[in-house]
DNA sequence: CAGTGAGCGAGCTTCCGCTTGACTT
């Protein structure tokens, strides 16, 4: 009995131990990893980012006293933070490890400040790697908690959130509900408005290029080509006919060999958007993508935190990569380097993204695991690789002309360096024709060329962005964070101002001249120009947008707008000023302009008059409505009431004819019968669909709704019906209830009673028998009754989940 | 998933940056 109660007592006391140390991270997987480096007298837990933040709703701050910022914990952080102010109250010292930039600090004051911490038993400490050196070091040199620092964060915020909220409003009552604006999107969506602008405007220039084949045989009889090119391209069809005729007695002699060699040196180690790229290049992943999945090898420990712009390696990961070069290939291979940051306004919290540990060359996982690991992995290696060092041979051919001469270029890698490892990709490149070059001595005679083309080609317009590409101009600009590239992408596609598409090529001619066996022939033939794959492309909600807001705020939207401001951040951070004199200054330039823009009376809705309605003799307009860009017949305050459609997908304010907006108003259409019910044609939220008996069916942008027949509205149909058929799997009865093995969007998945269940990864759908769906709707009982629970919780997270469900939704079906 | 758009006016929308899960048919 006595032995029984001593064991009672160990163990309550056991769970209320004072514990001597409590470590507080950002990440729950740098707690885990930093647990193990510090053993048992220290307790480590992650605050999961902030833990406190302006009020969700309204302005909160407050404006009358010194622009005082109104703090809450959101709802889903509480629990979180209760359990945090336990832990403190019982560790003898509270140790604030977030990272050490502007947002870090603010962290840790809040930490301090929320966790009702007192001073003589907190530390702050920082580090950049997580290694054992690194975290012991740090644990060694604490500091205090930077003011400064933290004011300069508050300025960040209060700012954004002033810029947001009264920008925001100001759009909803000029243009049209629900729109937003920011420091940040508002500009990301101008780069692609105004890149558009830029296409549209391009006037395509022609000139011919001009390329001769040559064949060349050596000492030993071997016959090669090479092939040369002017440097220059001439401008007229006539000139350069004129420059062949030339050509056709010329003598062509080697003029000039030059031979130079070249270095080239490794990419840095990857930071947040050079990773977004170059498995945007490589694997043609999406930044959303390519972020999930590096989230995913970071919790598993296989490689460093995802979200940096340091392009910094600890000097482990350096001696490390090091010895697995010099052991796989060679220590010549071998060339340590440390790389600087180049971004603006980089705050270099973390370490460049690489390999945990680099003598890893394979993980286990999934398909895009591994082959996102393996760019990660090479694009390390390599960039702790040599130089590569390469033999660029430019050949000189004179053809008797003072101003044209034609030029061949060779490269020969003489020693291949990092690029045994990995090379990065450029977006847009057009391979060169460089390779290597038949042996040729410098006065030697060629013998007549094989043929002399001249080719017309066209100036291009600057390519629309990419994600990626985005990403990259953000970070150049110095606008937004690595934490941000992704989710600003998605915003401003969510909020509808831009759209990734994929862009038909174009139908052009082009001439060509060819010089063969001394006759010069003419030909006319056709290119495709201009297709493109996944690039955004603004809508007509942006561009209004984005002139009005370039108009009334063009400090907020000016390209440097963030550089300028940080400039000023910088200036609290380093005591320099005080952030409420900051942001007062800023206020009082920024908000007459915001009371200016609410005061014109005019809507900007972009309308634009496009002709008369020959059957009605009405006007015929197009605008911004509540639900996008409409086309108008008739003016509102007419007596008859107007006519409305919507602008199709492929159309815009700025480019719409008059035609095409009265055809328009041919729909809906009826098209024929069907099974007895009327077949109509109509255009709905998500497009073209044939409308038949109650049911909807979507119409392929390969049919044109106008002149779609009734044969193939009737095979539209049947194969959708195949296609429902399909989705069927497997059908049981359990005792009455049906229980159903269906094909979903996110694979097979099991539903019954109209609450669905899911299948473990890597189970044969076919194969499941009732039994086997018995367990799994067993093992899933009790998830689908909290789910409702949850949902009816709080009005607000309801409809913001709803929100985010319908934004997923369509953006899967747009895939 | 599938027909809105004006105007009336209630009540709502909206920012950026730090973090993960929960969830999707």
């Amino acid at each position: 009995m006595k032995d029984f109660l001593f064991f009672f007592a160990k163990k309550i006391l056991g769970t209320v131990k004072m514990h001597k140390n409590l470590v507080i991270v950002e990440s729950p997987a740098k707690a885990k990893t930093i647990g193990k480096f510090l053993g048992k007298d220290f307790v480590v837990k992650s605050s999961y980012g902030h833990i406190r933040d302006l009020k969700k709703s309204g302005m909160s701050i407050n404006l009358d006293n010194n622009y005082e910022p109104i703090y809450e914990i959101p709802d889903d952080k509480k629990e979180l933070v209760d359990d945090l102010i336990k832990e403190a109250k019982n560790a003898e010292i509270v140790w604030l490890a977030s990272d050490e930039d502007r947002e870090g600090e603010a962290i840790a004051w809040h930490l301090f400040n929320v966790l009702k911490l007192k001073k003589e038993n907190t530390r702050r400490i920082v580090f950049h790697e997580i290694t054992k050196t690194a975290i012991l070091h740090a644990i060694e040199n604490p500091r205090d908690i930077d003011d400064n620092l933290v004011s300069a964060q508050q300025a960040r915020r209060v700012l954004d959130r002033i810029v947001g909220f009264e920008l925001s409003p100001v759009l909803w009552k000029k243009v049209r509900p629900s729109l937003s604006a920011g420091r940040v999107q508002s500009v990301t969506v101008r780069l692609i408005v105004d890149r558009e602008k830029e296409i549209q405007n391009f006037v395509s220039e022609s000139s011919f290029r001009i390329q001769a084949i040559f064949t060349v045989v050596d000492s030993k009889g071997k016959s090669s080509t090479l092939k040369a090119e002017l440097p220059q391209r001439i401008k007229t069809e006539a000139e350069a006919r004129a420059f062949l005729e030339k050509c056709k007695n010329a003598e062509f002699k080697v003029s000039d060999i030059s031979v130079k060699p070249i270095k080239r040196g490794p990419a840095a180690p990857f930071i947040t958007s050079t990773l977004q790229q170059e498995a945007a290049r490589k694997l043609g992943f999406s930044v959303n993508m390519t972020m999930s999945l590096a989230q995913q090898l970071y919790e598993a420990g296989q490689i460093t935190y995802m979200r940096t712009d340091s392009v910094n390696l600890s000097d482990l990961a350096i001696n490390t990569a090091k010895k697995v070069i010099s052991e796989s290939m060679g220590e010549k291979y071998s060339q340590p380097r440390r790389f600087t940051a180049k971004a603006k306004g980089a705050q270099e919290a973390h370490e460049a993204i690489r390999p945990t540990y680099i003598e890893n060359q394979t993980i286990e996982g999934n398909n895009n695991l591994q082959k996102l690991y393996d760019l990660v992995w090479k694009r390390t290696i390599a960039s702790q690789m040599a130089d590569a060092e390469i033999e660029r041979t430019t050949v000189t051919i004179d053809c008797g002309d003072d101003t044209y001469k034609f030029v061949a270029d060779g490269e020969v890698v003489k020693f291949d360096g990092f690029l045994k490892v990995y090379q990065e990709s450029k977006e847009n490149s057009e391979d060169s024709n460089t390779s290597v070059l038949p042996p040729l001595n410098k006065g030697m005679i060629l013998s007549k060329p094989k043929e002399i083309d001249a080719t017309e080609r066209f100036t291009q317009h600057p390519p629309r962005y990419s994600e990626a590409s985005l990403v990259h101009k953000l970070e150049e600009l110095g606008i937004g964070r690595p934490s941000t590239y992704a989710p600003t992408i998605s915003t401003i596609q969510n909020k509808e101002y831009a759209e990734k598409r994929d862009l038909e090529g174009k139908k052009r001619n082009y001439q060509t001249l060819v010089l063969k066996d001394n006759q010069i022939t003419e030909t006319t033939e056709t290119e495709t120009y201009g297709a493109d794959r996944k690039k955004l492309v603004p809508t007509d909600t942006a561009i209004v947008v984005n002139e009005f807001l370039t108009e009334y705020f063009p400090d907020i939207l000016d390209y440097n707008f963030t550089a300028k401001i940080e400039n000023k951040f910088d200036d609290v951070a380093e005591g320099n000023m005080k952030w409420e004199d900051m942001i007062d200054d800023f206020y009082h330039n920024f908000h007459p302009l915001v009371e200016d823009a609410s005061q014109i009376s005019e809507r900007k809705n972009g309308m634009r008059k496009l002709g008369v309605d020959p059957v009605s003799g009405k006007e015929v307009f197009v605008k911004i409505a509540r639900f996008g860009a409409i086309a108008q017949i008739g003016a509102t305050e007419d007596e008859e009431k107007p006519r409305f459609a919507s602008l199709r997908k492929n159309q815009h304010l700025e480019t719409i004819t008059l035609e095409e907006a009265l055809d328009l108003f041919k729909l809906p259409r009826t098209v024929g019968t069907y099974e007895d019910s009327e077949l109509v044609v109509a255009v709905g939220r998500f497009g073209p669909y044939i409308k038949h008996n109650g049911q909807a069916y979507s119409l392929a942008k390969t049919y044109d709704p106008l002149t779609v027949t009734n044969e193939e509205c009737i095979k539209i149909i049947e194969a959708k019906r195949e296609e429902q058929k399909n989705k069927v799997i497997n059908k049981f009865d359990d005792n009455g209830v049906e229980i159903e093995v269906l094909n979903g969007r996110f694979g097979p998945y099991i539903a019954k009673d109209g609450v669905n269940y899911k299948i473990a990864k890597g189970t044969d759908a076919k194969s499941l028998t009732l039994d086997d769906c018995r367990k799994i709707i067993a093992e899933q009982a009790d998830k689908a009754p909290a789910k409702k629970a949850k949902a009816t919780k709080t009005t607000k997270a309801s409809t913001k989940t709803a929100a985010k469900t319908k934004a997923s939704t369509k953006k899967s079906a747009e895939k």
